[in-house]
DNA sequence: GTCTATATGTAGATAGAC
DNA sequence: GTCTATCTACATATAGAC
């Protein structure tokens, strides 16, 4: 067809291609600094007002990106879960399914001190309700859920996780302990480094307190 | 002196003690009321409408019991903390330092589970400001840590607790549990009766995920 | 001390020019 | 898409009658 010689011989692809590059990398910036608000202060308390300060754009400009303050949290909330999925791909299967789950509690515990872990959403958070109708969070949640608890079985069956735990509980602690204020706690009293930190958590995590 | 005989001759001091006795009866009311939805709702998501509906009083009439908001909130506080005092006292001193540790534990999270444990305020929560310059809540917080910490480093001492863990944070671990979100997943599920929650959720305390 | 009514600040969200 | 300026709702806190 004649008329395909109309469009611009050159280009036209990366021109649309770079714009939406841009695009995107806004929208991360965007989304960095909910993360670290989330991270810092939570939900109720972070203000769309600071995120459009520390992003350095109006307001009016980051709900043209984000309809709401929830969907602006939940695209830090999906985002965290994709850097989980992302952690969990670059594990190595054959290593005993006990220092997998070690590892990925680890994991958490340097985002965390990063300042980079957003907490839970309360049970009544607006933002609670805006995650558990958004896909990509529960698909990701899910799947996450699903590969822990399939080493927490393993663990269990091969006698190296307490078999008596329902595995559920084994899975909540490990979400739980990936916001344990007692990293903030130990860290405030500026007695330890973070990997100090680290060890004393996983091993009341994984030991107890009682001794062995 | 001839005055004395203008007052009253029967009850004066049973009245004033009467309106002294109704004036904190209402404030206790108000009390539970907070740290009822200090409880469900956090202190950013808690609003004094929604307490002075669920004490059947006016607004303004809260602030004539509490200048603030947040005094509000720390008095609540003080009420929990001084109940974790009065728990203490009430434990026998003659058990095993584990097994007293076990107990409090026990009883932070049945107060958890009956929907009476405040969460910890975070870091730059107004409360938090509030709180540290509340001297009946510093000086619990400082007596419940002081009775603790003596009994984590007895158990340390006859080796049941791991020596190896900084006292303090077996302390913070303690602390943390007793609002552990692990409660509410659990409790959400649906499976478990609230006894079985908390030996749960002891054993990882105590004997750690993995096997024994 | 309790109430109704209101002041005051601030949050999320939008209008409309460019 | 970005901005300035604004709307609207609601939360903390107060005024003032009784």
């Amino acid at each position: 067809m004649v008329s395909t010689a109309l469009k611009p011989p050159t280009e036209p692809a990366p021109k649309r291609s770079f714009r939406q590059q841009m695009h995107l990398a806004r929208e991360d910036a965007i989304v960095s600094a909910v993360n670290r608000l989330l991270a810092e202060k939570g939900f109720e308390s972070m203000t769309v007002d600071e995120v459009a300060a520390e992003v350095g754009i109006a307001k009016a400009s980051l709900y043209k990106h984000f309809p709401s303050k929830e969907d602006l949290a939940a695209a830090a909330m999906v985002r965290v879960m994709q850097r989980a999925q992302a952690f969990l791909d670059g594990l190595d299967k054959n290593r005993p399914p006990l220092q997998l789950l070690r590892e990925v509690a680890r994991w958490t515990m340097e985002v965390q001190l990063a300042g980079e872990m957003p907490s839970l959403p309360s049970e009544n958070s607006s933002l609670r309700a805006a995650l558990t109708t958004n896909k990509a969070y529960v698909d990701g949640l899910m799947d996450v859920s699903d590969r822990l608890g399939a080493w927490i079985t393993a663990a269990q069956s091969e006698g190296s996780i307490n078999p008596d735990l329902p595995p559920i509980a084994v899975l909540y602690t490990l979400y739980a302990r990936a916001c344990d204020p007692v990293l903030g706690f130990l860290k405030g009293s500026g007695q330890y480094s973070n990997e100090q930190i680290i060890e004393m958590v996983l091993s009341t995590c994984f030991d107890g307190l009682k001794a062995r």
